[in-house]
DNA sequence: TACTATACGGAACGATGGTTCCGCTTGTCA
DNA sequence: TGACAAGCGGAACCATCGTTCCGTATAGTA
């Protein structure tokens, strides 16, 4: 996929390294551009512009397509390693002793995640698709990790047994809002609270307290 | 335009339309364009084209910008005609019988204003400062009127009280989410319900049916 | 009917943003 | 050190979209 149609051979996005040798200088401006593209996607989602990038990467936007095909790839080659340790946290979190537990913890970190790299919360609500519907083989793995999660949790009588899958994606996805006038981490927080609240059987939690603390808006 | 609640007119829209002398030809296109912006912004947000609009229209986009100055005022004036019918609804709400009931029952019909027009779900997510800083008057008053309704249902002992006006807000954005793909309007119902859940004192809702129709949710 | 203020259509404009092209630079290797 | 493939920069291209402008059409009126 994603060959370039001119037939520019071009180091996948994904699958490199290995084969390819490139250019000590090339090698360099290539970390550049995920780092640069890491920084302004954290905070500006996938809506920063290709010369934004390019310039932070102090790289011209030649170089960056040089690296990237599309804007796309490169959005998915940082979200595959943001999604990768979820997905071994997901793994890891069905085999806990208590499943109840793991699953709230989980889902705590999944939003977490996304104030964190807004980019990730964009994916998943712009194409909430990928998550629910395995687009793309990492978000398929990391939807059924979560499965078995969601499972073993409601076996084990911690999590009411008529949610879904899809139901918590929703959730997630809904929570993913990063505008962050009203929607900033600690609010996530509360939300998250509230939500896990609605999967438990039996849980109340003590929400977190709001932005009082850290954060300093016109509000309230 | 589809649920037909009751007679939502279209605006008469601006506050010079008063006095303002329209010629027939005039009159007839400005309520073609109200038209066509409702039933696209319904389906796309605010998303769709000026250009569009005025095709659907059969005007060219001179008239268009000649009735509303913007696009964010022609998308203003359908968003207060929504919103209006919806601030009636939370103020008789606040002074019902059962105030909780009253609470859960403004919740979910806020959210099915959301999933039959797009744009208004777009305006609390893009723009979510407009609902919970009051920008616009009308938003002031909506968020206003929740806050009394809010707070009675707490009084009654329904809500849990350590929910804020802002943990409700930041929810209801979070559920306005309207890809299609899998935050359709049954998908909806049943977060909406779980996010009740997460907030009544003491309540277990059925989780409607995901792929039916149309949907029963008893609250116990 | 003739006149004119009002309204109309849609080409053109300017801003934005992703992508391509190509002449120049530089790392690498013999 | 010289040659050249690999890599570089960024202007230019193209598509989209909101907005403006202006020559033309017509409703309303005398």
């Amino acid at each position: 996929m994603s060959t370039g149609t001119t037939g520019r051979e071009l180091p996948a996005a994904a699958p490199q390294a290995a084969e390819r040798h490139l250019r000590v200088d090339a090698q360099r401006n290539r970390e550049r551009i995920l780092e640069a593209a890491s920084t302004l996607m954290a905070t500006q989602g996938i809506d920063v512009s290709i010369d934004e990038i390019a310039q932070r990467a102090q790289v011209g936007v030649g170089t960056l397509y040089r690296n990237f095909p599309t804007k796309g790839a490169l959005f998915e080659a940082l979200l595959i390693a943001r999604v990768k340790p979820l997905l071994a946290a997901a793994r890891s979190a069905a085999g806990a002793d208590d499943p109840g537990d793991a699953f709230v913890t989980f889902v705590r970190r999944l939003c977490d995640e996304f104030a964190d790299f807004k980019a990730l919360a964009d994916a998943m609500v712009a194409s909430g698709v990928d998550l629910s519907v395995a687009k793309h083989e990492i978000s398929g793995e990391l939807i059924a990790a979560v499965t078995v999660l969601l499972q073993r949790a409601q076996q084990a009588g911690r999590i009411r047994p008529d949610v879904t899958i899809t139901d918590v994606s929703a959730m997630m996805a809904g929570l993913s809002h990063s505008d962050p006038s009203f929607m900033n981490p600690p609010q996530r927080q509360r939300c998250v609270a509230l939500v896990c609240d609605s999967l438990l059987i039996d849980a109340r939690s003590v929400l977190p307290q709001s932005h009082l603390a850290h954060v300093v808006t016109g509000m309230r």
